[in-house]
RNA sequence: CGGCGUGUGGCUCAGCUUGGUAGAGCGCUACGUUCGGGACGUAGAGGCCGCAGGUUCGAAUCCUGUCACGCCGACCA
């Protein structure tokens, strides 16, 4: 948090952490601002995170037996109404159009906010027998959400995302393949982002409109603010009812099918920078960079320089790799590549072809070393995964530092005033006690842990019997 | 939807109070010198001052309206 700052055009964290942001995302080249609020121009270096994304987290889907396919982008307005708490939830939110051409449509359509109904209206003439079933589809695609504040990527109106819907036989399968896929995004969130997350269920007021239950993952950003990071739900058999999704079971019964929706979307990208971030840029985990090495020559325009540096950026083949030929400064270039967040630069001059080695430094430390030419391959590649596995363990230790626990109200309010993230607190399940928690301390429930823990017998607000342990945290 | 703020070369902004020939820095183009933490020189290109009305001999500047964007709040699976 402290590093020294060598770039002035970034605003720094602790004087203010959204223009941070801002100057970041912008600075980064990650997007440019539209025409249209709330939409923005994903630029390449954005795009190809996304792109990393997209590949990375569709493997693990293929893995666990998941098929793509592609839904239609419109909603005709009759079918957003067939689930009621559905609509209810996402008809405030939603962008209409009304024409075709010139005429109006006699029937009005929404842009897809999330795509359960086009599903369900699919799968209710797709299914028909138990052997038609699982359905394990998912799609990527974008999706609009009529914001009134936006940020980019955190918030946008329109966004990329990929969303999963499943139909299963029994209940039993729908939320074991609930659980599946979170635990596909939280490893993913770890192995590949290097966050670190913590995996629970949803209260019923923060559930997913229409769920039966909503699983998260949530993360902790650099200033102590949580971002649901990707979220899994359980349907059971509420959309089959409302869609009419039914099968012949072996029994020769009629059943409804059990559903499953999951997401994960460019939002991740935010959450990415606000992580890993830091007062120079962007920090990109070696594993997500788009470009892992970048080769600074210096004194170029000197005989048998730039050939040098690109016969390493050769050898570095194994890795995704680029030389910085442009005719900036070194210096001009050292703060390029620290903006984009590239995890190491290779720095090769004369002086160092002359001694046959090159100076390596690394992103997250800034640390420099000198390396023989002749291990740099080597050296490299140890230094990415180190790379990758210290980031993890600084995200790990921020979230663990900035997690507490209170047993009772006034310990609750004095965390939240004195500190910023995660606060472990009992709760008694009554929504009242979310409701005054919010509106006292501007604060809501994230999720009720998998690992539970017992922090006291009685609910931190209301100190009636507790019935589950929650983290508590101001989100995005 | 409420509060605040901002719209002037590609970018950041000055000019507006007190109306009178459109400015600076950065960036861009060309050439040269540089190059180990945002180098420098010389020469150039580039703007109906967000948009629409109004006042005035004359509007970037004053008035009215409008649109857009940003931040904060409310809202938000």
């Amino acid at each position: 948090m402290a590093e020294k700052k060598l770039v002035e055009a970034i605003t720094s964290m602790n004087e203010d952490f959204a223009q941070w942001y801002t100057d970041v995302v912008t600075k980064a080249e990650l997007i440019d601002y539209s025409n249209v609020k709330g939409c923005m121009v994903i630029k390449p270096a954005g795009y190809a995170i996304w792109e990393n994304i997209q590949k990375r987290l569709d493997e693990r889907f293929k893995a666990s037996g998941v098929e793509n396919v592609y839904m239609p982008m419109f909603i005709p307005e009759s079918l957003l109404q067939k689930e009621k708490d559905h609509v209810e939830g996402f008809a405030p939110e939603v962008a209409w159009v009304t024409h075709g051409g010139l005429n109006p449509l006699q029937e009005r359509m929404c842009v897809r906010p999330t795509s359960e109904t086009l599903f369900c209206d699919f799968y209710k003439g797709d299914i028909h027998s138990y052997r038609d079933l699982p359905r394990v589809y998912n799609q990527w695609c974008s999706v609009v959400r009529w914001e009134k504040e936006t940020r980019p990527f955190l918030r946008s109106r329109e966004f990329l995302w990929q969303e999963g819907h499943t139909a299963h036989a029994t209940a039993e399968e729908a939320e074991q393949r609930t659980e599946q896929m979170l635990n596909v995004y939280a490893d993913f969130c770890e192995e590949v982002l290097a966050i670190p997350v913590v995996k629970g269920r949803k209260t019923d007021k923060e559930k997913f409109a229409g769920a039966e239950a909503t699983y998260t993952i949530e993360a902790l950003m650099h200033d102590g603010k949580a971002l649901q990071s990707g979220t899994s739900h359980n349907f059971g058999d509420g959309f089959a009812k409302a869609f009419g999704i039914q099968f012949t079971d072996r029994d020769n019964q009629l059943k409804y099918v059990h559903q499953t929706s999951w997401g994960v979307s460019t939002r991740i990208i935010g959450a990415i920078i606000m992580v890993h971030g830091d007062d120079s840029g962007l920090v990109l985990p070696p594993e997500i960079a788009p470009t892992q090495v970048m080769i600074i020559p210096i004194q170029q325009k000197k005989e048998g320089v730039l050939d040098k540096a690109y016969e390493l950026r050769d050898k570095l083949g194994n890795f995704r790799v680029k030389v910085d030929d442009s005719d900036k400064s070194p210096g001009w270039k050292f703060s390029e590549q620290e903006m984009r967040g590239i995890p190491v630069r290779v720095e090769i001059g004369p002086k160092d072809i002359e001694a046959g080695k090159c100076v390596i430094c690394r992103r997250d430390t800034r640390e420099k070393i000198e390396v023989s030419l002749d291990q740099l391959e080597q050296t490299i590649a140890e230094l990415l995964t180190k790379i990758q596995s210290d980031m993890l363990s600084k995200a790990k230790r921020h979230l663990e530092e900035h997690t507490y626990s209170a047993s009772a109200w006034e310990e609750f309010v004095k965390v939240f005033e004195e500190k910023s993230g995660f606060v472990k607190a009992m709760w008694c399940g009554d929504q009242a006690c979310e409701d005054t928690i919010k509106e006292k301390l501007s604060v809501t429930s994230r999720c009720m842990p998998f690992e539970q823990e017992h922090i006291a017998d009685t609910c931190v607000c209301c100190g009636k019997p507790a019935k589950k342990m929650v983290y508590w945290g101001k989100a995005y």
